[in-house]
DNA sequence: ATAGAAGTTATGCAATTGCATAGTTCGCGA
DNA sequence: TCGCGAACTATGCAATTGCATAACTTCTAT
């Protein structure tokens, strides 16, 4: 009956949860993630969750919650990273999208389980439509930055229109790369997506490599 | 004790289970779409789906097939229907993929169900394979028959790049679309889609309304 | 030091779930 | 018409699951 343990000093064991959740719905899908298995995952007692979320169900959310800031840290590290010209930071953030963490397949599976709940699960609603609107709002920032430096102010209409479009390429890119990581060359899917704004904004991009390593 | 029914007739009651299947999942997730609740929406008892399905695993893959055989039946009917100059058919198909049955929300549940189970489930592994390969084959020869008929032969890279970026367009649009269906006007997003295909291939592709009427 | 608060484990319970089994009813061919 | 196979229902069971509770351990403030 000895509960011999260690409590858990400065990193917080609500994120060691929350990452075991993650990969517990990545590995075996979200219906075979159980409170014990996440709690054999995380190394804990199943208890220890119930002790920490309220519910089964907010693990869940927070679980969302984290995966919608792991997808928007590639967009909000080019928003903040170091001021650059606008193509730049367009290019490059169409390249961050695209690569590094993003591309990986086990973050689409995560994504779909979560959008997959949105119309189930209200609550999912909510945090969907907060984080994909600041993720809109941003992109149309990028863009008309870009244009305004062309010499072409775009209005509202052109702006949203621009940014629905160059959203859902991106978006479609990210899924075809992830769908068939093993076929696709990365490189590949990176110059098509850079391309394609180009010709959407009929503007011309630098060339910019992944992980901020220019040519 | 008296178990009174009627034989299901001349339509197939398999494929009764597999759409009560899909109502469930659409509606309450797959968490929450289990035998019962299945039987219950279709009316039977829970018995009579171990009757016809193997398992609770076949019952859901056959769902999935369904739901592939769903999203493919615009492409299908492109492909099948009356012979059209290489144009027109490429621009009907932008069209079908972005609207009447393909833009229902519902389907979009229906499609991240099952994505988010493709890397823990074997089975829907292959599925997906077979039923992608599909799609992605007949675009490249929808493009090539356009690029072809403009009198510039794509090389097979090059047709191969185009189906990719393209797919990645429409898919984009298609989820964009899907997720805020209530905000996003539909013919808005096609005559995005268009424009983006024309300036993909470098192409004019004629004006097409959806439901094939044309104006 | 020491008491109290919070972290952590162990265990149990009622509800649910997939599947099995036995029995009932229907339709069709001989 | 009659019998037999298949469609169908009803019921039960073992395993699982989310959650509750009680007990124990560690940390911190005083």
């Amino acid at each position: 009956m000895t509960a011999s343990f260690r409590r858990a000093p400065d990193f917080d064991r609500k994120a060691d949860m929350i990452e075991a959740t993650l990969d517990c719905i990545a590995d075996v899908g979200i219906q075979a993630t159980t409170v014990r298995a996440v709690a054999a995952r995380a190394g804990v007692s199943n208890g220890l969750i119930r002790h920490h979320f309220e519910s089964k169900d907010k693990l869940i959310t927070a679980a969302y919650r984290r995966t919608i800031e792991m997808m928007s840290e590639p967009m909000l590290a080019v928003m903040k990273g170091p001021s650059q010209p606008p193509h730049a930071r367009l290019a490059g953030f169409v390249v961050a999208s695209l690569s590094g963490p993003n591309a990986d397949p086990r973050l689409l599976s995560l994504w779909a389980t979560f959008i997959s709940q949105i119309h189930a699960n209200p609550h999912f609603a909510q945090e969907h439509r907060v984080g994909y609107a600041a993720y809109r709002e941003a992109t149309e920032e990028l863009i008309a930055d870009v244009m305004t430096a062309e010499g072409r102010i775009p209005s509202v209409q052109e702006r949203r229109r621009l940014a629905i479009a160059i959203n859902a390429v991106i978006d479609g890119l990210w899924l075809e790369g992830c769908l068939s990581a093993d076929e696709i060359d990365e490189s590949l899917q990176i110059s098509i997506g850079l391309r394609c704004v180009e010709a959407l904004l009929g503007v011309e991009l630098p060339d910019v490599r992944p992980e901020g390593k220019e040519s």
